[in-house]
Formats: C-alpha cells, structure tokens, sequence
RNA sequence: CGGGCUGUGGCUCAGCUUGGUAGAGCGCCUGGUUCGGGACCAGGAGGCCGUGGGUUCAAAUCCCACCAGCCCGACCA
C-alpha cells in the first residue's frame, strides 16, 4: 500500500508533484532565507547564515592549510580597469550595476534624484579578477615575489534576469580565490589543486558527490584558457555547478599588467588563476538531501548538530527534566565531532510538543533528542534521526547516547553521502548511439518535463556545432569533460574520432 | 529582455463576469481544557484589496500605465 498517498508532509507540493515549489517552500519553511523587496536580492535568514558560516570556516581552514591568506579588495571597480581584458568585458557587460553618481538631492517636487555625476562610471564588482590585477601589478617586481596566493571572501551583483533563491541572486556571497604564479605548469597545478579542495569539501563536509573535470570552449569562464568544475546531480537529475576553478594563463596579467622579472632576468607576464564557490551551495544541499518534510542538513555544516526537546507533561516534572537537558548538553559539549564540540540546542519554548518537534524536522536538524519523565526514570533518551523517517524513534540510556553521539552524527553524514551518491549512480548512463541520447533526455511525461534521464557519458570529438545542436534540441549541455585516462571512441553524433566520453546533462 | 499566468491581513486563497462600506482557513494574541507528538474550545488583534492615473454618485471589482512575483525561452556561481 502507497502510505505516501495518505501521510501529511510538512511540505507541500512534494518534490516529485513539483520541485521547483518544493524548493522554495522548504527554503521558507525551514527559515533559511526569504525574497526581499529589492528585486533579485534575498535576506539569509539566521539559520541559513548559519550553514553558510559554517561552510565558510571549513573552506577557510582549507584555503589556509594550502597556503592561501585572506585580503579584502574594493567593491567598486572603475570603468576602465574592467574594459582591459576583452573576452572578460563580453561575458559581464550585460549584467552589471553601475554607480554613476556620488549624492543625492531633492528636486523641486522634494523627490530625492541622483547628482553630482562621477566623472567614471564604477562597476559593482561581477568578479574581481581586474581590481586585484591592478594591486597585483604593483606587488610583483621580480619571482622572488611569486606565486601570489591570496583569497577574498565577499559579495558580488550580477544582475540576472531570473532571480531563484540561493541558486542566482543579483546580489550574492561568495569566495574568490586569486593566484599569480611563474611558470603555466604552476598555475595549472593550482587550478587542479583548488579543484581537487573543492571535490573533497563537497564530498566530505557537504556529503555531495561531485562529477568533476574541465569545461567545454563555450561554457568556460569569460578570459579563462581552462576551467574546471564540480558538478552535482540533484534530485531532479539536473546538474548543478558547485565551483569552479580557473587557469588564466597569462590573459589578466598581460590586462593588469603583472609582470616579472623571471630567473633569466626577462620581463614576463604572470599566469594566474582564479576560483570561487557560492552561497549557491546551501541551495545545492536542499535540492540534494531535503525531503518531503524538509531539509536534512549534514551534520558537518548544520547550525546546530543535536537538538534537546524537554518533554514536560506534567508542571511537576519541569523542572527535572530541565536539569537532565543541561546536564546532557553539557556533556554532549564536551564530546568531539570532527574534531570540534557538538553544537547542541535546547529548545525551551512553551510550545506544543508535536509543533516544536516538526519545527526542527522543517529545519533538518540531524539529531532530535526527547527528555521526558519517563526518561529520567529509566536514564534514558529517545532519539531521533533526520535521516530516517519521522516517527522512527529509538530509545538508548543517557550515558550511551553520550559516548555514541558523535559516532551516529557520522553515520548520518556518510548515510546522506551514500544515499545521493547511489542516486547519483543510478541515473547515469553510458549512452552509444544518438538515438539512445535522445532517448534518455526526451521526457516520458510530458506532464512533468522536468522528468527525464539524468546524467549521460557519451563521446564527443569536441565539436562545438554538435553542442549547440544538443542544447537546442533538448537544453542538455556538456557538464564536464573529465580529466585523466580515458579510452577513445567515436562520436555518437558524428561518428568522428573521440578522445574520451563527456557529461552531459541539464543543468540550473 | 520576449511569451504566458498571478498580485486581496504573516501564509494559502474566495470575492471581480453582473461596481454598492472586506471574507474564509491556517498562523498570531488571551483564557481554559490538554500534552511522549504538528491538539481542542471560547474570545481577540490584524487589510489605504501591488502602485499611479482614469471612468462613475460610488471601484478589490471596469479601463490605461507602471511595478513585483511565478512558469517557459536567451544568460549565469
């Protein structure tokens, strides 16, 4: 029997009724973010913040422990530092803000007008790559000075004509990575490294597996000679990219002019590197582990990891249960998890249990514990994992739960890592033929379009016309190309020679 | 920026065709009964009906413009 017919959901529509609502009510309902009344911008609602600080201080920690140090650059970028790079100006020119006056005065109507024109217009910053190029210029003299391994973290405006919450904001946070080096093969070897930090903070922090490996010409980066990517299944088999890191080669510093004296005592431009991930991650975890109650926060990057419900039936028996909540925190505290003490909350508020309880459902956060009198009878606790259905409940002592809390927290995170990472599995494909392809990317119900095959591995002899051939037709695109051994083949479009199988996929 | 749909208390929406002083459910507040599960009863607060203009004795309702949101395209982290 379908018991999913006739189960209420703390979300509604489901995800398979309609996804891209799903999406927003889980947002809304688990008070991560909401629409503000400034076109295309959001407001990160304390808890998504929170996700967000805590994806934050872990890419940090990486950034450091690979060499990297953190600077803070301009928000605005004059007009002509960003006219110097021209691929770079083609890809941002239509989406960026720009200052054009300094005040503001009343006219005669008493409306408040801009005045006092700049005499040049300041971009707000798309990306940094040519405010930092200017400082960079000035700091490198010499390869004594290199490489350069700096990273910011920051806000940028793009202005999108089609605003999604996390996913693509006008405004939205970010972190980008910015390196000079002297020689190709270091700024290459950079880029991949970046890469390889990001495919392990995704994995392990974000429990998402990746697909990882370079972009095709017409998907790279505006000035990039490479960009490498990380991309995500979510659970309506789009793919989602989750970071990308590029080689630059010398085309910013030739645009910056960043250049060197290298060891033959020559001038020669820097190569240099950019890579950036976004807030767009906290949307990449909803679409990857929220249900239809919820989000389901992994326990690496969760706000707060357990949460304590003080069950108090009887006034009597408040205070006591009380007491056996601060006691447990406490020792829960002291407990390590990934190295760090668990976050741990308890939740006060004199509010119906059952409401309480699908708050923090809503919410995902990993770990639900109940106190009750029953328990403090039997020195007990009733447990609760996101992960697992709502009413499933198992009961441990007090002193166990203690030991084992940060062993369940990492099941937890590698049960959302393996769940997604068979899914992920099971809707990828090796496709032969172009029939096939189609096939796979035709939806079977023209009711729900967004229904369809997933990710395909197909070759492709590198053809940019059979590209824009397969994104007409069915708005799949290649993904990724990936790295590393591969076995040639022939092009399933064409026929022509191929020298390895590439991603395809629909994407956000 | 093009095409379609939609803007009415915090949320979901009815009312609009056939103009006549603003409604429901959920949520919120108060009191009570409950309490290992999103409880129940009673009372209450909350709305220049997206904005501006027009038609009319009278506009949520009709007309025009604008703005915003959603979905579909082009673009993107």
């Amino acid at each position: 029997m379908s018991n999913s017919a006739t189960t209420k959901t703390a979300i509604s529509p489901r995800r398979e009724d309609d996804f891209p609502e799903w999406y927003q009510q889980v947002i809304r309902a688990a008070e991560l973010a909401e629409p503000s009344d400034v076109r295309g911008c959001m407001v990160i609602r304390p808890w998504g913040y929170g996700v967000w600080e805590n994806m934050q201080r872990q890419l940090d920690a990486m950034f450091r422990a690979t060499g990297h140090r953190n600077a803070y650059f301009p928000l605005f970028i004059p007009l002509s530092y960003f006219a110097k790079e021209a691929e770079h100006v083609e890809g941002f020119a239509k989406e960026c803000a720009v200052v054009t006056h300094s005040r503001l005065e009343a006219d005669a109507d008493g409306k408040l007008r801009p005045a006092s024109a700049l005499t040049e217009p300041l971009v707000v910053r798309p990306t940094s790559e040519t405010i930092i190029g200017a400082s960079y210029a000035k700091w490198v003299q010499s390869y004594r000075d290199l490489p350069i391994l700096i990273n910011q973290w920051a806000n940028v405006v793009r202005w999108e004509m089609r605003p999604r919450l996390f996913l693509r904001t006008t405004e939205f946070l970010w972190q980008e990575g910015h390196t000079v080096h002297e020689t190709e093969a270091e700024a290459r070897a950079e880029a991949k490294l970046i890469l390889d930090l990001y495919e392990r903070f995704a994995c392990e922090h974000l429990a998402v597996p990746v697909f990882t490996g370079e972009k095709s010409e017409s998907e790279r980066f505006p000035g990039a000679v490479q960009t490498l990517s990380i991309e995500a299944m979510v659970q309506d088999r789009k793919a989602i990219q989750a970071g990308t890191s590029h080689f630059l080669g010398q085309n910013f510093a030739r645009a910056s002019g960043i250049q060197f004296q290298n060891r033959e005592g020559k001038q020669e431009f820097g190569w240099t590197t950019s890579w950036g991930v976004s807030a767009r991650l906290v949307g990449t975890v909803v679409m990857m582990h929220g249900d239809d109650d919820g989000i389901i926060l992994p326990p690496r990057i969760a706000p707060t990891q357990i949460v304590i419900l003080p069950v108090t039936p009887r006034e009597e028996a408040r205070a006591a249960v009380l007491e056996a909540c601060d006691k447990l925190a406490e020792q829960l505290r002291e407990a390590r998890y990934v190295d760090l003490p668990i976050e741990v909350e308890i939740d006060r508020r004199e509010i119906g249990g059952g409401a309480k309880n699908w708050e923090w459902i809503k919410k995902g956060v990993p770990l639900r514990v109940e106190i009750g009198p029953r328990d403090l009878e039997e020195n007990s606790v009733e447990l609760s994992r996101r992960d697992q259905p709502v009413k499933q409940k198992q009961s441990m002592l007090m002193k166990e739960f203690v030991a084992r809390a940060p062993e369940i927290l990492r099941s937890i995170q590698q049960n959302l890592y393996d769940r997604a990472k068979q899914f992920a599995d099971a809707n990828t494909r090796v496709i032969g033929s172009k029939e096939g392809f189609y096939d796979f990317f035709t939806p079977k119900n023209t009711a729900k379009p967004e229904i369809h095959g997933g990710f395909a591995l197909a070759h492709w002899s590198g053809s940019r016309k059979v590209e824009e051939q397969i994104k007409n037709d069915l708005k799949v695109t290649i993904r990724v190309i990936p790295l590393g051994d591969s076995e040639p083949g022939r092009c399933i479009f064409t026929g022509e020679p191929s020298p390895c199988q590439v991603v395809w996929a629909k994407a956000y």
